[in-house]
RNA sequence: CGCGGGAUGGAGCAGCUGGCAGCUCGUCGGGCUCAUAACCCGAAGGUCGGAGGUUCAAAUCCUCCUCCCGCAACCA
């Protein structure tokens, strides 16, 4: 009889940057979906890995004094690593510099080739050749000017091979109208189909202007670009291009490709796409999340910004940080990360509610039974509601993890303990241990309580994998009688089974929530540099400038090193005075000033325009930095740069008093 | 008109095909003592962003408006 199968990927991500909680989202509800299967007793293949190569890995490389490989590679141990700590069993990590993919990327060009979809061309874009670098059109604004060094940027054409991805269009939007359940959720499946409809347009699929990429077969000069490459991983894992192709066999169509929801469109447009002119089967499914949104204005300054993921784990464990990434971020939509919401969860939810009746059942057993596992006798009718509650919310579970949603899911599996936790109330043993006569009732009790630990503590195992055998040493269910979905009916608790009470599963933690002084009611729309926002897992690069932002800005905690006398005298910096000022028109942050340096006019820019008018800054004594180098900012000259003091949403610009001569030297 | 999301009791959210406004947390009051100061019960608290419209009936459909939040674009 063949198996029931099933394949789930990630993206593979884009080492540029260091991983964060998005990335673990996704790779996390790939786990915890193919243990689901598991149970389930499905055959599953879980792919995840690392997409290597491009202009932005070479760069990093040379600046790092490695070879890109080398670079890679250590990356690539970086990444394991933290899916080990998360517990994460994929079956196969993917590296877009292993020869296996290499082959099958080059196999699929050529057989696209050979049918003619892909031509050769020109590729025209805006090109800073200081920064060596493409931008697209509107990354370069209108002044045309490099978006990172603010240098003017020219058109430049080079020469490219392109896929006739517009050929698809058509028979893509047949498609994704035939498969309502292609695209998820809804939301993106609308929005993909008006991209579609507003025209595709051929993809321009390699670049002569690096060479860390995979070579072009016919034809040395070129190396396949970003996307053709990256999504190829999919089935290049699986064996595609290699003489072995069982795998490839046995698993493709893939049942999910998961990803966030920013990079949704590469794999419902171009990829279908480009499998089309393959012709090969197209996936399932394919799920954007949403992103997982920093809100550190409500976290502690002395903590700081915590987002990586190893901090967490060490901190709270990896089931709770699972626990909370499944259960907090709504399925399909932006979530909020803050520790305090994780602490809250790990409290309310797995310390109260589930490891507490974990700890009260396995208590009362020792107590009142010897630590053995008491007969169920006759049913009363809370008994009875007890158990079909089971049974509902194990269908419940199984249908919400069905649909990858998670918070759902957990949220079935804690009505059982909920419940069960009332269940102690409604039954009062303690009562019923005080009567001899109420033992074999005690027992019931004592069965039906066990009996919601085990299917409870079963339908978390996918989101926590640790947890059932840390219950189970407890509880003394043997373990391989409560593995598949299957057992999960009521009644798979063995009566003598040893009771043990163990260490608390999830002790409770305790800190002061508010530390006394600081409360500097901190308002909830805080800027770019604490609610940050977290692209929950992008995949290869989307554009040239992915994961470049700065980490945790205005924290006050760190301090620069120290620097010599010389570095400091080094800054001239000036009273000046405000001789006029104006916004920037389309930049809202931005004030243009005329400024007076002693006799020497100049023209600044500054970033306060959300916290001075125009108005007001006339006439203003100001320090300056004279000696900075100008730079354009929305294309406009800054030749210099005013001092200004900020903590969080506030900014106040250091003023002179106004008999203070303008030009005089500050040190 | 750059793209997208949202506005529902203190907070975070459900309310899909229109019909008594729900959930979780928090707050207040009570109960219990098996348990991780945990658990159970009850209560208070909302003119469902605003204005029109459709309808016997709208948080739910239509129109317009306001305001937030992400992304992008400029904090020299």
């Amino acid at each position: 009889m063949e198996k029931k199968r099933f394949y789930i990927t990630t993206p593979i991500y884009y080492p540029s940057a260091k991983a964060h909680i998005g990335h673990g989202l996704t790779t996390v509800t790939a786990d915890a979906m193919i243990r689901f299967k598991k149970m389930q007793g499905f055959e599953t293949r879980f792919l995840t890995g690392m997409d290597e190569h491009g202009q932005k890995i070479e760069k990093a490389a040379v600046a790092a004094g490695k070879t890109p490989q080398q670079h890679v590679d250590d990356m690539a141990a970086l990444w394991k690593n933290l899916w080990k700590q998360l517990m994460i069993e994929y079956d196969d990590f993917i590296r877009t510099t292993e020869p296996r993919h290499i082959k099958a990327v080059q196999k699929i060009f050529q057989t696209i080739y050979d049918k003619g979809d892909i031509y050769l061309s020109k590729y025209q874009g805006w090109y800073c050749v200081s920064c060596e670098t493409y931008f697209t059109e509107r990354n370069v604004g209108e002044e045309h000017i490099c978006p990172d060094c603010g240098k003017p940027v020219e058109v430049i054409e080079e020469e490219s091979y392109f896929f006739k991805m517009s050929r698809y269009q058509d028979q893509l939007l047949a498609y994704i109208e035939a498969h309502p359940d292609f695209i998820q959720p809804v939301t993106r499946r609308n929005e993909m189909i008006n991209f579609i409809k507003s025209g595709l347009e051929d993809l321009c699929i390699s670049r002569t202007s690096f060479d860390w990429g995979i070579p072009v077969p016919i034809n040395g000069k070129h190396v396949i670009y970003v996307w053709f490459d990256a999504l190829t991983n999919y089935i290049s894992a699986l064996g595609y291009g290699s003489p072995d192709t069982g795998l490839y066999d046995k698993f493709w169509p893939a049942d999910v490709h998961l990803m966030a929801k920013d990079i949704i469109r590469f794999h419902s447009v171009i990829w279908p796409a480009i499998l089309m002119a393959a012709g090969l089967p197209l996936p399932k499914k394919v799920f954007g999340h949403g992103w997982v949104l920093l809100d550190s204005g409500k976290m502690s300054k002395s903590k700081g910004n915590v987002v990586d993921p190893l901090v967490l784990i060490e901190k709270y464990g990896t089931a709770a940080v699972r626990y909370f990434l499944l259960r907090d971020i709504p399925c399909g939509q932006d979530g909020y990360y803050s520790e305090t919401a994780l602490v809250h969860r790990i409290n309310v939810d797995l310390a109260n509610d589930y490891g507490n009746l974990v700890s009260r059942t396995v208590a009362m057993i020792e107590k009142y039974f010897g630590g053995l596992a008491p007969a169920c006798g006759s049913l009363e009718a809370v008994d009875r509601e007890l158990e079909d509650l089971a049974a509902a919310v194990v269908a419940e579970a199984a249908d919400f993890m069905e649909k990858l949603d998670f918070p759902n899911a957990l949220a079935a599996a804690f009505k059982l303990i909920g419940r069960a936790n009332k269940y102690i109330d409604e039954t009062m043993p303690w009562a019923l241990a005080k009567d001899k006569e109420k033992e074999e009732r005690l027992g019931t009790v004592m069965f039906h309580l066990l009996e919601s630990v085990r299917i409870a503590t079963m339908l978390l195992g996918p989101v926590m994998p640790d947890l059932p055998a840390k219950v189970w040493s407890q509880t003394g269910h043997r373990p391989e009688e409560c593995r598949f979905w299957e057992q999960l009916s009521w009644g798979g608790t063995k009566p003598g089974q040893r009771v043990r009470k163990g260490p608390g599963l999830f002790p409770r933690i305790d800190w002061e929530e508010d530390e006394g002084p600081a409360k500097e009611q901190r308002p909830q729309s805080v800027k770019s540099g604490t609610k940050e926002n977290q692209a929950g897992a992008g995949a290869a690069a989307v554009n040239e400038k992915q994961g470049e932002k700065a980490p945790a800005q205005g924290n006050t905690d760190e301090h620069k090193p120290q620097i010599e006398y010389d570095t400091f005298a080094q800054v001239e910096l000036r009273v000046a005075q405000v001789l006029a000022c104006e916004r920037i028109p389309k930049a809202d942050k931005l004030l243009r000033l005329e400024i007076a340096i002693g006799e020497e006019r100049r023209q600044l820019v500054a970033g306060i325009a959300q916290h001075y008018t125009p108005e007001e800054m006339v006439g203003k004594k100001i320090a300056v930095v004279a000696n900075l180098k100008p730079a354009k900012l929305r294309g406009v000259e800054s030749q210099g740069m005013l001092l200004a003091a900020s903590e969080g949403e506030r900014l106040a610009v250091i003023t002179l008093p106004e008999d203070m001569p303008c030009g005089a030297r500050i040190k």
